[in-house]
DNA sequence: CAAAGGCTATCGATCGATCGATCGAACGTC
DNA sequence: GACGTTCGATCGATCGATCGATAGCCTTTG
């Protein structure tokens, strides 16, 4: 078998609920996506909601490891936060469709379910919230709202999984370091514009994503 | 009657839709939001699917509207971004129900009622776009891929209705500008940091949002 | 003025379709 | 023959939507 039932109806999941959302898929949808019968779906997962969870857990689980890794070592804050926007940004144009089933399903758990997938979720901005408060108190980040501005960036990286097409004329390379650059200044960054080290998070995007980048 | 059974079914719909998901609001619950039962619902609506095409009509032509009310007569590029970003902000944070649906739920529409959804949120991206072009050629903004980074700005600006708060730290008022420097200082901003108006800005979407801000 | 007729707003009951989920049986492979 | 997979058939619940009926309120008519 080239790809296993399990990973079919994964994979599955994940490109209909970022398409047709959570409740706008049945399950007759999944099986049909993932080439099973109904019934058969149900040898791979518990309910709906357990697959979904499960699709969110993994999802951030990489996310958080890959954004861990990549920062491990990188002392200097404003190189950590250009590296944190680089690998968000690889990230959600490799895989747009799990993240976002991430960002936008999250509310349809039930609370059980929900809490935690946002702890990881937070566990990830915490990576991003000291880059930047380090930043402020280096003086290398000149930002009036640094709370703010920190949610303001993770909304506009994140947005590149809603319009990113690898046919459009950018790069991925080109792309990542654009937004690198645009958190910088939005940032009143004024460190050299040292580049982030754009190949190493390459290579753990294509590590932990399994594609090559 | 302090308010009619038609401003009850959309408000219900909108905050529902806001919060559950389209497909996650039955009509059921949208009845019992409204305090109606589930039939009378259709003496107001056509189906479902209408009520949310009006909502994003009606939502995104007020958003147009004000748009072009508060850059007009505003010829400087940099000052005319600055409002867009403005008045966004504060579109965003004193409807943020209204602007999930109309972000979140534009592709459960059909393709017949998509459409001229998809030809007004173009318009609006037009401002957007023409705004940071004409900084660019007029070089008053210094950024390398223009397109890019327009869809970047929105996304950053749309993210607010995701978070904000009015019990939070920040007011109105801050929050707005503070995005306003955000943009500019995004897009390389050369020129003064002239403000907003945001006086004009803010009896706009009180007059339209028909909400004291 | 009162009765008649129409119009708006509302509802309980119910439609066929689809929902998520489960069952027991059959398949192939070792 | 035991085990891991797969499926057709089917469950009760819920879905979006429609039905005929009713109660109140104008306007018209005698």
């Amino acid at each position: 078998m080239a790809v296993s039932s399990r990973e079919r109806v994964r994979a599955a999941a994940v490109k209909l609920f970022a398409t047709k959302g959570f409740h706008g898929t049945g399950i007759r949808d999944l099986a049909q996506e993932a080439e099973l019968s109904s019934a058969s779906l149900y040898h791979y997962m518990g309910t709906k909601e357990d697959l979904l969870a499960e699709i969110m857990h993994t999802a951030l689980n990489r996310l958080l490891d890959a954004a861990r890794e990549a920062t491990a070592g990188a002392g200097d804050p404003a190189h950590r936060l250009r590296t944190l926007v680089v690998l968000h940004v690889l990230a959600h144009a490799v895989g747009p469709a799990e993240t976002r089933v991430v960002d936008n399903e999250v509310d349809v758990l039930s609370p059980a379910a929900r809490e935690p997938v946002v702890a990881l979720r937070d566990a990830y901005e915490r990576l991003w919230a000291s880059a930047i408060d380090d930043g402020v108190a280096a003086g290398v980040f000149r930002v009036a709202h640094p709370a703010v501005t920190r949610l303001a960036l993770l909304e506009m990286c994140s947005g590149v999984a809603r319009w990113y097409s690898p046919r459009g004329p950018l790069a991925l390379d080109e792309l990542a370091e654009h937004y690198a650059e645009l958190a910088s200044r939005a940032l009143g960054c004024t460190s050299a514009p040292g580049v982030a080290d754009l190949r190493r998070c390459r290579e753990i995007v294509a590590k932990e994503w399994g594609v090559s980048v």
